[in-house]
DNA sequence: TTTGAACTCCATCAAAGGGTTGAGGGTGGT
DNA sequence: ACCACCCTCAACCCTTTGATGGAGTTCAAA
């Protein structure tokens, strides 16, 4: 070959899809995937090995959130560049995930000829957003952040709390608690708390995973 | 080979990890991968055209749902044999499927080991659901199910309308309104709207889908 | 130091939510 | 005909929620 292949790290920790991907990948002229991992800490862990130039990452991890990656390798690696890739894009995902320093953002069903010249886009120094994706960023740009306090007090909410129980699980009181109720409400431009709730599941500020029972697999 | 290969049929959205199942099938010795689809109608299509022993489907499909293409399959062909492939494990998505005359559920995220011979299982007539799967059924099963009325109202719950809202959206009264949201309450083993609200997101009654503001792409 | 943002708390009040009981009408099955 | 189940509605009562406006604290940035 004329030059180097694009090293392509693959962090992906369903197995079927990582093995399609790197499969896939192989195959292409130029491309060449030099490692694998399943969870987040896998993934820092053979970034540092092999250090690649492109790193395809989902954001729904184990162990470490692909945001999380992301930003712990650029702490260390800032020229790192990083390919996301996911299936459910909620707003917040994709405004931490690019904030982080991801240069592309793509929702897997994309076809294998997006994922290649993405690729190749990337690496070339130039980053790749959806229309789509773009504009729901825009977007969510101009909705206001919560405050710290306001998102504990968001994800009680989601877990079906009550004032007076989010008043006692946070240590504050009810009237604290309003407070906050009433300007995340206002942030998050709903009337209620049940629309807080439905809003903050769509958006992915709180994510499902954390209210489902403990689990075992995946 | 000494008997002929169990013909496989495909259908999943994603692209990349249709390819790879794909791929990964076509290797294995004794199966072979006879069509593909990526959305409802074109497996049912695919299903006539190739008749195929068993067919991998993912339940998340454009234009027809995959329980709808299992139900519709399976009154045509009753010998039908599916497995169901999923990221996202709701209880309702898994209940639907097995009615539905499914005989497997595999969640992504199984390894290939796991999926090839789950694929020998059925085929040789068998069941398999995993055991995380089957408890969270046998969890299910003991649940009431909710009348036709009372999921319209918990519909509206998740789309954070108020009591007067949604009676004024099914034209009933208040008084109803607050009738159904009882029972239901009580069915879903919750204390409030909210609570409601987010169990059925979370046991996906209702899909975060019919939340989102209407969509372009996928 | 001043300013601003965040967190904390209080009091008050109207509106909405939720529990309970009871009850009439409709449909479908036995 | 009877029973079971669903849908419908009403009246009563208590609790929760959300809005509003004011106020003291801390802490970091300007």
């Amino acid at each position: 070959m004329t030059q180097e292949s694009i090293r392509v790290l693959v962090v992906e920790d369903h197995h079927v899809v990582r093995q399609g991907l790197v499969a896939l990948l192989n195959v292409v002229e130029g491309l060449e995937v030099v490692g694998e991992a399943a969870d987040g800490v896998e993934a820092i862990a053979q970034y540092r090995k092999h250090q690649p130039a492109i790193t395809l990452i989902d954001l729904r991890l184990p162990r470490l959130s692909g945001v999380d990656v992301i930003q712990r390798i650029r702490m260390e690696t800032p020229t790192a560049r990083f390919i996301v890739l996911t299936t459910y894009d909620g707003d917040e995902d994709i405004y931490r995930a690019l904030q982080a320093g991801a240069r592309a953002y793509l929702l897997k069903g994309m076809t294998s000829d997006e994922l290649i010249s993405t690729i190749r886009a990337v690496h070339a120094g130039k980053s790749h957003i959806p229309p789509a994706v773009a504009q729901r960023l825009a977007e969510r740009m101009g909705t206001e952040e919560l405050t710290p306090r306001e998102f504990d007090v968001l994800e009680q909410i989601v877990h079906g709390k009550s004032n007076k129980e989010i008043a006692i699980e946070l240590d504050i009181s009810e009237a604290t608690v309003k407070t906050h109720i009433n300007s995340l409400l206002g942030k998050l431009g709903v009337t209620d708390r049940t629309q807080a709730a439905t809003a903050a599941i769509q958006r992915g500020i709180v994510t499902l995973e954390s209210l489902r029972k403990p689990k075992n697999n995946e």
